[in-house]
DNA sequence: CGAATGATCCGA
DNA sequence: CGGATCATTCGA
């Protein structure tokens, strides 16, 4: 699949992370090194994909929000579209948490680059409680069917 | 809009 | 321990 859409989260400036109270079990391979996973699982059905991003100690990842099948075709266009959706469709569950994302089952690979101006960048959505940040922490590939939110 | 559905975390 | 919470999704 090709990535369409990300959050970015931090961690003790970021009230909306789950690593702004600091490390738990759960939460651990956020203040890890950077390049693995964190897999967490959501309303008692769904799980979510994050790529941690920072050096280790400091807490800071990549949620993975949106994404376009490539390969397959017949694949619905939707299928990716959303979190929950996208750790479904690729069967990963907290069993793939904390791992290498460099050099493992999964992969992340460079890809052409996406015209600058097709990404857009905007405040993160389905947050809750907390003053949900206000900074543009979600990018996007405009008009893409992989996107969270049509 | 609200239900589904269960792990997690904090406070007591 | 208990209950509030939740970076979601789907269907009325």
């Amino acid at each position: 699949m090709r990535l369409v859409e990300v959050e970015a989260y931090l961690g003790a400036s970021d009230p909306a992370s789950h690593a702004y109270r600091g490390p738990t079990a759960r939460t651990a391979p956020m203040f890890g090194p950077p390049g693995r996973s964190y897999v967490y699982f959501v309303y008692g059905m769904y799980y979510c994909v994050n790529v941690v991003a920072s050096r280790s100690s400091v807490a800071g990842a990549v949620l993975l929000r949106g994404g376009e099948p490539i390969e397959g075709v017949g694949d619905d266009a939707r299928a990716l579209a959303g979190p929950g959706k996208l750790a479904r469709a690729l069967g990963l569950t907290t069993a793939h948490t904390n791992l290498d994302l460099v050099r493992s089952v999964l992969s992340i690979r460079e890809a052409p680059p996406v015209p600058s101006a097709r990404v857009v960048r905007s405040v993160r959505i389905g947050l809750n409680q907390h003053a949900t940040t206000h900074e543009p922490w979600r990018f996007y590939v405009r008009g893409s069917p992989g996107l969270s939110r049509p």
